[in-house]
DNA sequence: GAACAATAGGTGTATATACTCTCACTCATG
DNA sequence: CATGAGTGAGAGTATATACACCTATTGTTC
């Protein structure tokens, strides 16, 4: 059964199996209901994350946010840009004049403040959508999920 | 309750809840786990999953294959161009000559064949470390997800 | 205090993702 | 069969993502 041909056969069975697959699935179809809700802010959900992420860090490194998103820090440095480009944040170097700080602006605030409704929305949708005790579980199960990742 | 003040503070304390954000999060977490395994085939989880997608479903229209996998369409014609320049698939036009089928190459289902393995060690990585019952959870719950958000 | 390791960050390059717009083709309808 | 609606696909543009490599600063060790 080790035969290219079987392992073909069991490639096709298992192509709908991608823990990875499904989970890069997930996120697709959900950052597009977000994304939706988002659109009159004229902010992406990744973009209203970080701002959120920030205001509850801030000040903040460009690495210590990278490691709370599980993003790498270089593409963190290129979103961080963008919202600093429209006046969201500030990015300032620290007293270690190796690290930059991270600061949200009265501007970034503003939008943080009256996207909330809009996230909330989409938010509502999707954990009603589930159930209350279904979304805890699956949120669970994301949080093992990155814990697990990021040990190997 | 309604000023900025304390709508910045819900902002806050619920930049941790979202559920787009939690999915993304822990996308990009398997992501690499399954990216640095596939590392020796030279592909992608991504690319890997198209190519299982097709071998299960071929011959697929563009269109067929972006439904299936919740990828934009002309996401997909970009991804599947990468793999057609590497001769992994090939893509022809189909009677209806709207369409385009995407069929798997000889070369294809060798790069298939042959990373099976490797990818059989990211995926039991996952499942082991997660636990049969907890993945079957998570893995109803993306799939619930997914529903969902079509829905919208 | 000079040399070197360690740490924080950015650039170049490549892939992944999706929206808008446009083109090519098919089909239904008169 | 002409014409317009509907369908399948690609191009332009912009954001999201990460790896390899590089620079600047700090800390450590002799």
């Amino acid at each position: 059964m080790r035969d290219r041909a079987s392992q073909l056969e069991l490639a096709r069975s298992k192509s709908g199996e991608c823990a990875c697959g499904n989970l890069r699935k997930a996120a697709r179809a959900v950052t597009q209901v977000y994304d939706e809700v988002l659109r009159p802010t004229g902010l992406r959900v990744t973009q209203f994350g970080i701002l959120g992420t920030t205001m509850a860090m801030e000040p903040v490194t460009v690495t210590r946010l990278a490691d709370s998103t599980v993003t790498d820090r270089t593409t963190l440095t290129r979103n961080l840009k963008l919202l600093e480009k429209r006046g969201l944040i500030r990015v300032q170097m620290g007293n270690d004049r190796r690290e930059r700080e991270v600061t949200l602006t009265a501007q970034g605030r503003e939008a943080l403040a009256s996207g909330l409704p809009l996230w909330q929305k989409a938010q509502t949708r999707v954990v009603q959508g589930l159930g209350e005790e279904r979304w805890n579980a699956l949120r669970e199960g994301l949080s093992a999920v990155v814990s697990l990742a990021r040990a190997t």
